[in-house]
DNA sequence: AAAGCGCGCAACCGCACGCAG
DNA sequence: ACTGCGTGCGGTTGCGCGCTT
C-alpha cells in the first residue's frame, strides 16, 4: 500500500534551481503572501517542480530573512551548546537563530563542528570525552563536572533527565563564556517583523526590477539576490 | 597543466506528525 | 477511531569547486 507520493514526480525539473525559476517562485510569493497549500504553488507559479521542493527552496534559500555568510565563533558556541540538549533536532536549534536555516545549521554540524569537537576529543552525539581503547579519559586531569540542567522550558530532550557531562576543560574551550544571554537569541522572529521585514524587501526589489510573467533575468548579472540587497546599500 | 581528492552546500528522499473530514 | 492529505523534519546524496600532487 504505502503513501501516495507528495506530488506527480512524472515531467518534474529536479536538481539545483536557475535563477529564472528563483525569480519565479518569489514572484509568485510576492503576489500571494504566505502560502496556504505548497502543493499547488507550483503550478501557480508555472514551475515544473513539486510543492516540496518549492518550499525547500524559499526557507533554505529564498526567504528575505535569511542571513547568509559564515557562522561566528558565538554562533557556533550556541549550537554546541543547543545541541547537547536538544541533539539532532535542527528546526528546534535552527529556531534560535533568526535567519538560519535547520539546513544550514545542520550542514555546518556536520562538516566543521563536529570536526572541531572530535579534535577536541569530544564526542559529538553525547558532547562526552571519547573513551580510549584502555577506558581512560582523553581528558582525565580535567575531573571537574559540569551537570548540565535544563534550564529552557523549550528543552524537552533534558525531560527525561539526562545529564550531560563536559570536563570543564573542554567546555571553557568550546564555549568561552559560560554565561550566554539566552534572551538575546530565544526571542523568536515574530511574525510582525518577518512581514516588515518581508514587506521591505519586496518595496526595494520592485524599485529595481519588474517582475512580472515575463521576467528575464538582468543581463549578464544573474546572480541579483535578496540577501545583496543591503550591500548595495538600499 | 591535468588528474585526483576532499570539502561544503544545495537539494532530494522518506518517514513522522498534525489536522480535517 | 480511522483515513487521507499536506507539511515538517532529519538523514543522505551528489555536484561543483578549490586544493594538492
Amino acid at each position: 500500500m504505502g503513501r501516495k507520493p507528495c506530488c506527480d514526480k512524472v515531467g518534474l525539473k529536479r536538481g539545483p534551481w536557475s535563477i529564472e525559476e528563483d525569480h519565479k517562485l518569489m514572484n509568485f510569493i510576492f503576489n500571494n503572501g504566505t502560502i496556504p497549500c505548497w502543493r499547488n504553488v507550483p503550478k501557480l507559479a508555472g514551475l515544473l517542480r513539486c510543492g516540496k521542493s518549492c518550499r525547500l527552496r524559499w526557507i533554505n534559500y529564498l526567504r528575505p530573512d535569511l542571513k547568509r555568510g559564515s557562522f561566528t565563533e558565538s554562533e557556533e558556541d550556541q549550537i554546541i551548546r543547543l545541541h547537547s540538549h536538544l541533539g539532532n533536532r535542527w528546526s528546534k536549534i535552527a529556531s534560535h537563530f533568526p535567519g538560519r536555516t535547520d539546513n544550514e545549521i545542520k550542514n555546518h554540524w556536520n562538516t566543521k563542528i563536529k570536526k572541531k569537537l572530535k579534535l577536541l576529543g569530544l564526542d559529538p552525539v553525547t558532547h562526552k570525552p571519547v573513551e580510549k581503547i584502555d577506558g581512560k579519559k582523553e581528558h582525565e586531569e580535567s575531573s571537574e563536572i559540569i551537570s548540565e540542567s535544563a534550564t529552557e522550558s523549550e528543552d524537552a530532550a533534558c525531560k527525561g533527565g539526562e545529564e550531560i557531562q563536559v570536563t570543564l576543560d573542554d567546555y571553557d574551550v568550546l564555549c568561552g563564556s559560560l554565561d550566554l544571554d539566552h534572551s538575546s537569541y530565544t526571542s523568536s522572529f515574530s511574525m510582525a517583523q518577518e512581514e516588515d521585514c518581508l514587506k521591505q524587501w519586496v518595496d526595494c526589489v520592485d524599485s529595481f526590477l519588474s517582475w512580472d510573467d515575463t521576467f528575464f533575468p538582468v543581463e549578464e548579472d544573474n546572480s541579483f539576490l535578496p540577501w545583496e540587497i543591503s550591500q548595495i546599500g538600499v
